[in-house]
RNA sequence: GCGGACGUGGCGGAACGGUAGACGCAGCAGACUUAAAAUCUGGUUCCCCCCGGGGAGUGCGGGUUCGAAUCCCGCCGUCCGCACCA
């Protein structure tokens, strides 16, 4: 039997010190708890006890775990084990997203091939991962690169084709020239790749679309139930989906172009179509682009504003420029007059329709544009008080809600009215309606990389785009392909797109995109509750563990991962592969790990080992002994040489230490400092319980020894006033409290000293248990230390209740104010009546003394808590 | 520009509207050491005071309240997200 309870009784304590070992400890109670089972769930969630679902975000298996990863897991496995504890069944996996662009670099710059590559960083992580000792069942591991994974996922993706939630469609895609491969918009920061940091080129091409746009309602709407995640990742999403309320209105064109006789605008201003100025394009709408076939130079213009590109929008802010086509456009109530139709660098293609209806006076870019271009600016709104007859715009355009005139049939309506009333006047017309625009866009998947999932169809000339048939699924990546050329390797393989064609049996050729590796993590969490299934998921398993219950990673992921999942497990919803609309019930966004950086004067950074610290808080090099410059947080990374290693961090003082220093340093949403002065200091508390427990055990009662009544009374109330403050502590993430309440346990433990043996044994097994989420090698050290002959990990234990007897005070401290001003404090018995406790209060000499002689004019007494008078 | 969050000792931070600064880090003093490390003890918001104590204090200015770090209004600052979104 693997029984990892030893007999630990320590000797009679003896003057050499005594350390906890924790190199020999760690191992051997992570393999007591592996050989029990203690962290298995069952594939389906049994019924016995509620279920819970404890997921961080799978690692990307970049090389080696880094301090973000410890945090992240971490705090997950606190909240495993503490649920474990109460009586939940606890489902709590691992695995990786492993597709992505690093394998293929590597493969470029090394020769590695990505998979090797992949898998044997993910080898080096797992092992990292099991030292810290986390409560992981990891009989549920896999990557997302495995073929078991990701050809689930191709059907997963031919079932949306048939829903038509995936579609082939042009389109202009933002285009990365460095990792040449298309982004979504998500996908671009500033302008920029999110991965390379290159700026983004607009491209023409044929992609795939996931059809996200068709839950815009939903998830923007059921974002207000999901009242376990950060309030601002609910606002960032609510703002990316984006709805706005206004109209569509189509204008004629005075003479036909580009095969079209009329534009059509989205507008959340319908009300102030009366003071239309202009209508303007993007440079990428059809009308701009039949200007420039009879025009070089709006050609010539078009094609300067496309080389500026969106990445230069910042810059470009300030300076609204365009270029009128000569076309015209009818007003839909104004008979008989034309307005001119411009190409404006400020209109986005990307958002509404491409075009809008210029009303400079209420609308400051619009304002900003004919004001440059020497066009008219109509005023349509009076502000409150304002006299029509000298009201006019100047350089700044009035948004703001006062009363329509010059607006024919509108004159007299405020905003509000104004705009039901054009929208009415619009749809009677036929010549616009009222609509709900979207800011969000349809999801482009297909990217021009090798290291991802296929695209599981097939082009045919003949047939059209094929589904790659039920059969021949998965369909597999090749290995043998070559990363010298440039582009896409699937495409430059010799042979792995040559393909039949399914429908006809003629020569066609396989996709050679791959999905954007969001794809892969929008439903993990789906799959590892069934990872080894033949079909990509099973139904009781995933609707009985479904939805998370405390999902935890970072910030980073509050639009992209989160709305891209939360899509996906809408669609598998919809498609009654799921029984559930979302997938994350509560979220938790860790903050980052940071350290100082040093940088010495010459511009070398400093790795912290580098350096020696001075009293004045600054720091020197060790090698010069000159000063260097000290900044304090700072991401952690490479580049500034400020990484700090885990695995080093763990040979040195132990995964606990390492975990109770990332709990103890500060609340778990804020930004951390990894400080080498704070890993000692929770590294010295480590020691400190250890040689408490073990000094303790030669004169402790027997196990199960109750303490006599009324005995160890101080001691037994701060026992179980520590075991309430911790649970709450730990309920509301607030684990840097739980750390500082386990510290003023054990300081009272010592305190108390040896008086009461049974109540100071009570204690001792309370410390060692309510240690347990965040160290749980010591707490089982210190268990079996305490219960040598007890069979039950403390893995396997509940948790403590609080008695709430015992925690009762039988006296309260009480604060006596005299104005809200404290003047002194009283020990008063609990239950001792209002009318003695005034008389006690007021009878102080220093109460008297700031009373000085004046009447008291009120009494106020809160029981337990503070007496105030009033003079 | 729009939206959001946050401002508490030297530092990280704690505080159902009720004794501000718990707990930790750092530094200071002392004990144990030949010495150091380790460990233990004490004090550490600022100012005044002989003790007892008194005054000020949670970014700034107002307000509500017997009582405000906490609630309300207005500033200032820092950070984050979105950003030519029609």
């Amino acid at each position: 039997m693997n029984d990892a309870v030893q007999p630990n009784h320590p000797e009679s304590p003896r003057a050499e010190p005594v350390r906890y070992d924790f190199a020999g400890a760690e191992p051997r109670w992570q393999a007591a708890w592996t050989g029990r089972g203690c962290f298995d769930a069952p594939d389906v969630p049994d019924g016995s006890k509620p279920k819970y679902y404890v997921l961080e975000m799978f690692p990307y298996p970049s090389g080696k775990i880094h301090m973000g990863h410890v945090r992240n897991y971490t705090l997950g496995d606190v909240v495993a084990r503490y649920k474990r504890a109460r009586g939940h069944q606890v489902m709590h996996p691992m695995g990786w997203d492993a597709f992505g662009l690093p394998a293929e670099n590597a493969a470029r710059e090394r020769g590695v091939h990505p998979a090797a590559w992949t898998y044997q960083n993910i080898a080096t992580m797992r092992a990292e991962l099991q030292r810290m000792g986390l409560s992981i069942e990891w009989a549920r591991e896999f990557a997302t690169c495995d073929p078991s994974y990701y050809g689930q996922q191709q059907k997963i993706f031919l079932e949306f084709m048939k829903a038509g939630l995936a579609e082939r469609k042009e389109s202009w895609v933002n285009w990365d020239p460095v990792d040449n491969t298309v982004l979504a918009n998500e996908q671009v920061i500033d302008g920029r790749g999110w991965r390379s940091g290159a700026l983004v080129e607009k491209k023409k091409l044929s992609q795939w679309f996931l059809s996200i746009t068709k839950f815009a309602p939903e998830l923007l709407s059921a974002l207000d139930g999901l009242d376990r995640w950060p309030e601002r990742v609910r606002l960032m999403q609510a703002n990316w989906i984006g709805r706005s309320e206004g109209a569509r209105v189509r204008f004629a064109l005075a003479t036909p172009a580009a095969g079209m006789d009329e534009v059509e605008v989205f507008t959340t201003r319908p009300d102030t179509l009366f003071g239309m100025s202009f209508l303007a394009v993007a440079a990428e709408h059809p009308l701009a682009a039949a200007a420039a076939a009879a025009n070089p130079a709006i050609a010539a213009f078009i094609t300067e504003v496309r080389s500026l590109g969106t990445s230069e929008a910042t810059i470009e802010q300030a300076e609204k420029r365009g270029i009128d086509t000569g076309l015209r456009v009818a007003h839909p109530f104004i008979e008989g007059v034309t307005f001119p139709v411009w190409i404006a660098n400020f209109v986005l293609m990307e958002y509404g329709t491409g075009a809008i209806f210029g009303c400079p006076s209420g609308d400051q870019r619009d304002l900003d544009f004919a004001r440059k271009y020497g066009l008219p600016v109509p005023p349509v709104i009076l502000p409150p008080g304002g006299d029509p007859a000298t009201f006019a715009i100047g350089d700044t355009a009035y948004t703001d809600d006062g009363q329509l005139y010059n607006s024919g049939f509108l004159d007299g309506l405020d905003m509000a009215a104004g705009k039901r009333a054009a929208i009415a006047a619009l749809e009677a017309k036929g010549a616009g309606n009222g609509v709900v625009n979207w800011r969000l866009r349809d999801w482009g998947v297909s990217r021009q990389r090798y290291w991802g999932c296929p695209i599981p169809v097939i082009h045919c000339e003949a047939c059209g785009t094929q589904p790659v048939p039920a059969g021949q699924l998965p369909v597999i990546l090749p290995d043998d392909v070559d990363f010298k050329k440039p582009g896409n390797p699937l495409d430059n393989h010799p042979t792995w797109k040559h393909v039949a064609c399914p429908q006809c049996g003629s020569a066609a050729r396989r996709e050679t995109d791959t999905f954007d590796t969001f794809v892969d993590s929008s439903w993990y969490f789906a799959r590892v509750t069934a990872p080894r299934a033949e079909t990509p998921l099973v139904a009781e398993a995933a609707n009985g563990w479904l939805p998370v219950d405390q999902y935890i990673g970072g910030i980073e992921h509050a639009i992209l991962h989160l709305l891209y999942s939360r899509f996906f497990t809408r669609a598998l919803n919809g498609l009654g592969k799921l029984g559930t609309a979302e997938p994350f019930a509560g979220l938790f966004t860790q903050g980052m790990v940071q350290h100082a950086s040093f940088r010495a004067p010459d511009g070398r950074w400093l790795a912290p080992d580098e350096v020696e610290p001075t009293a004045e808080g600054g720091a020197t090099e060790r090698a010069t002994g000159l000063a260097v410059t000290v900044s304090r947080n700072d991401k952690m990374s490479k580049s500034k040489r400020n990484t700090i290693d885990p695995g080093a961090i763990i040979d040195r003082y132990g995964a606990d230490t390492a975990r109770w220093f990332i709990l103890a340093d500060n609340p778990p949403e804020r930004d951390m400092e990894w400080t080498e002065s704070g890993v000692s200091g929770a590294s010295r508390f480590t020691q400190r319980l250890f040689r408490l427990v073990s000094a303790s055990v030669g004169g402790l009662p027997l196990p199960g020894t109750a303490p006599a009544e009324g005995a160890g009374r101080d001691l037994r109330r701060v026992t179980h006033r520590t075991i309430a403050a911790v649970t709450e502590a730990l309920e509301t993430f607030s684990f840097n409290v739980a750390v500082a309440r386990i510290h003023e346990f054990a300081n009272a433990i010592e305190a108390a000293g040896a008086q009461d043996a049974a109540a100071r044994r009570e204690a001792l097994e309370a410390i060692a248990r309510l240690i347990s989420p965040m160290m749980p090698h010591l707490a089982e050290e210190l268990w079996s230390l305490l219960r040598p002959d007890e069979k039950m990990l403390v893995a396997q234990l509940a948790w403590l209740d609080s008695n709430a007897s015992l925690a009762a005070a039988d006296s309260v401290t009480l604060a006596v104010q005299v104005l809200g001003k404290l003047r002194t404090t009283l020990a008063i018995p609990i239950g001792t009546d209002e009318a003695t406790v005034f008389a006690l209060a007021e009878a102080d000499e220093n109460v008297q003394r700031a009373i000085a002689g004046r009447p008291i004019r009120k009494r106020i007494h809160v029981p337990g808590r503070i007496v105030n008078f009033v003079v």
